[in-house]
DNA sequence: CTGAAAGCGCTTACAG
DNA sequence: CTGAAAGCGCTTACAG
């Protein structure tokens, strides 16, 4: 049984409301005695504010909720995208209330989900990495739910990565140093849009230099299992010490990234003189102890963008707002990229 | 202004009452047509639950908080962490709502942090990783809120990793292989009570087999900079190339794992016959393209641990539950462990 | 500076 | 099967 204003009131000998008051924002109408034996009572009874009573009133929760697919890896949330998000919520004490429907629960079933049905929020930040099943923005639209959408190209209510412009700029930025032999490495073409827009951000910035895209990886459908791992690291092992490899590689992938960066030190490529190295990815942290060139997908940015606008949404109750793109930054642009030697 | 049962009712010409029921889990009191009726009109209307007068009726929120500290960088909240939580809260239609306080807020107002003190949760997972505020022990106490600490070793209301055997089984597995120069490599010293206890699961298994233990790599204050990184791979690149080095290693984090496969690789040490590595380390997952023996850091099951524990604290409401210590476990011992050579 | 009334949206006995 | 009453904890006008 949580303490009460009204167990506090019958202790000082008040009544509720003045007791209500006092704790509320409204102390200063009272005489400093009262003021005082009100908030030593409410610490020695250990008062802690009505939650509920006080979303009740309100009409506002002062959270929101990030909900994802249970399908999707929760991995598929970056922890910089958690904590930038935290951040922006801190300042307004609000609360981030995490939630997992299941594709299977959102289409089959008629009724709403009873996750998002109680839900303590105020707005939704919908976070699945492509694949959303329509009825979400059946369900959102129909209960009125302000959502701002991540990781999807809407028009309206979206906050994406450009990754078109990312690639683009990665490339260009190679070939400004001089590279014409320019390859994009990748072993997974993802279903989102990020995985398209990036291999034409690459190619139409070769086209625009007169020079033809290449590709190294194909496509394989399994990624994690320790024989996917095997084989990508075979690959990359044959291509980084073949004759005829590029003179510079834009890679779609931190973790092969590390494996470039890996075999071109056991077979003895050079980074940056014999072999240049972008990195496309979401930290620009060292690999293997060394700093590697980075177009650094903008994680912690797109929430900082995404609060502000929800927060608007849910204030201007409903009205469409323009979504926002957010762009790739570039770091140490020099540390693995150098112009081709010869 | 959300859809209300009053609105509901008026829709369709019944009560209030009437409504609640039909809409709550007592509808087969009602004749079939009449359910329809206000089912229809619901949907229709988008009605949903008004989660805050449920919380205020039923004096539960649904919902556990995860309390973790502002300076501990977010990432100390594992992604499998956070996965186990959101699944075992599904089974229960419950919510995760995250909240960060920043220790001065804690420390230093005399005041409940606003954050908590408005916090629509029935009970609080805490993550500190070591070092959390005393005044976090008094306000949990003087608020009566139900919590359960992760990554402390408290004898009550804790879940944490029994992280001494992890270490004493990993260096006992190497032992048992016949490798007696078995040597410990770590780079920083943490504050928390594993990294105590992982050094003394490995000294007093050597300690046991007659053998002196050694360390490799001495605590370097600075981890995350560019140069830290640059240090230390240059000195696992020193060690691992020398010839008095150990026949197998311990190693007490992923990424020197990562620095070790690879220069084992860069300089011809063969992991396995040459040199045996057994790493600890919260992901099983290859390493550039291999599997690496690990002592797995058991994130997901101290979730799964802490739920329930949790769970039943909130409905003894208060009573001291005996803490549980998860244990670690192996994964693949012989992918990169084999008896020493020779 | 302080006390009595109404209501936020819902549920839960209680009579019919 | 259906309707009128009370209350969860709090705040917000309203009189004194």
């Amino acid at each position: 049984m949580p303490v009460t204003v009204s167990m506090i009131a019958k202790h000082v000998g008040l009544s509720r409301q003045t007791v209500g008051f006092i704790l509320g924002d409204r102390g200063h109408l009272f005489r400093e005695e009262t003021r005082k034996r009100v908030l030593a009572a409410a610490e020695e009874l250990g008062y802690r504010r009505n939650a509920a009573a006080m979303a009740m009133m309100r009409g506002r929760y002062n959270a929101i909720g990030l909900l994802q697919s249970v399908n999707a890896a929760f991995g598929l949330v970056h922890a910089n995208f958690l904590a930038a998000l935290m951040e922006q919520l801190r300042a307004t004490n609000m609360h981030l209330s995490l939630g997992q429907v299941d594709d299977e629960t959102l289409v089959d079933e008629s009724a709403m989900p009873e996750l998002m049905n109680s839900w303590a929020v105020d707005g939704l930040i919908i976070s699945y990495v492509a694949n959303y099943p329509e009825r979400l923005v059946d369900i959102l639209h129909r209960y009125r739910l302000p959502a701002i959408w991540t990781n999807v190209k809407h028009p309206f209510d979206a906050v994406y990565s450009d990754d078109y412009a990312g690639a683009r700029d990665a490339t260009e930025l190679l070939l400004k140093m001089g590279h014409r032999r320019i390859a994009f490495v990748r072993y997974y073409d993802g279903v989102h849009y990020s995985s398209r827009d990036r291999w034409s951000g690459y190619s139409d910035a070769m086209h625009a230099a007169g020079l033809q895209p290449r590709r190294i990886g194909t496509h394989m459908g399994d990624w994690t299992s320790a024989e996917a791992h095997a084989r990508r690291a075979e690959h990359v092992r044959a291509w980084v010490q073949t004759a005829d490899r590029p003179s510079a590689v834009v890679i779609d992938d931190e973790e092969v990234a590390t494996l470039v960066v890996h075999f071109a030190a056991v077979v003895g490529v050079a980074l940056g003189s014999d072999l240049s190295v972008m990195n496309i990815s979401r930290d620009a942290l060292p690999v293997l102890g060394r700093v590697v060139s980075t177009m650094r997908i903008p994680t912690g940015d797109m929430a900082f963008a995404a609060v502000p606008l929800l927060l608007e949404k849910i204030t201007t109750s409903g009205s469409e707002l323009p979504s926002v793109s957010v762009p790739c930054l570039s770091f140490n642009p020099d540390a693995t990229c150098r112009p081709p030697v010869g």
